[in-house]
DNA sequence: TTCATGACGGGGA
DNA sequence: ATCCCCGCCATGA
């Protein structure tokens, strides 16, 4: 049985270049709307393990929510090299980047 | 079993 | 616009 950090971990994996989901949108397709506080233990746990496109997580304002300074220009540079524009130091067009994971 | 963690979300000041 | 606060809830020790 798949346990919510594996859905988690799908979707995530799912996400194609140059598009970005946001915690909150990603916990409720895992099944849980509420989750995006678990989303992103997920993240610190399963990055490591799984390699996961971290970077393609961002927050539900479209902007990069780490703390790090250093990783966060890191995850800057990514997207930017995806062809996402930043409208800001850490800002991008949510609604033109966001990826909906309709078709299965 | 309980408890702390957590890179969030949303609403209010 | 920024800052703060509270709610959410799966996971691991």
């Amino acid at each position: 049985m798949e346990s919510f950090t594996e859905r988690v971990i799908h979707i995530i994996q799912r996400i194609p270049s140059g598009k970005v989901m946001t915690y909150g949108q990603i916990g409720q397709l895992a099944g849980s709307p509420r989750g995006a506080r678990q989303v992103v233990r997920i993240l610190h746990s399963s990055s490591k393990k799984h390699g996961l496109p971290w970077h393609r997580v961002i927050n539900a304002k479209g902007e990069i929510g780490i703390k790090a300074e250093g990783a966060a220009e890191h995850q800057k540079a990514m997207l930017e090299s995806e062809g996402i524009m930043f409208t800001g130091r850490n800002t991008i067009d949510l609604e033109a980047y966001r990826h909906h994971p309709e078709i299965f």
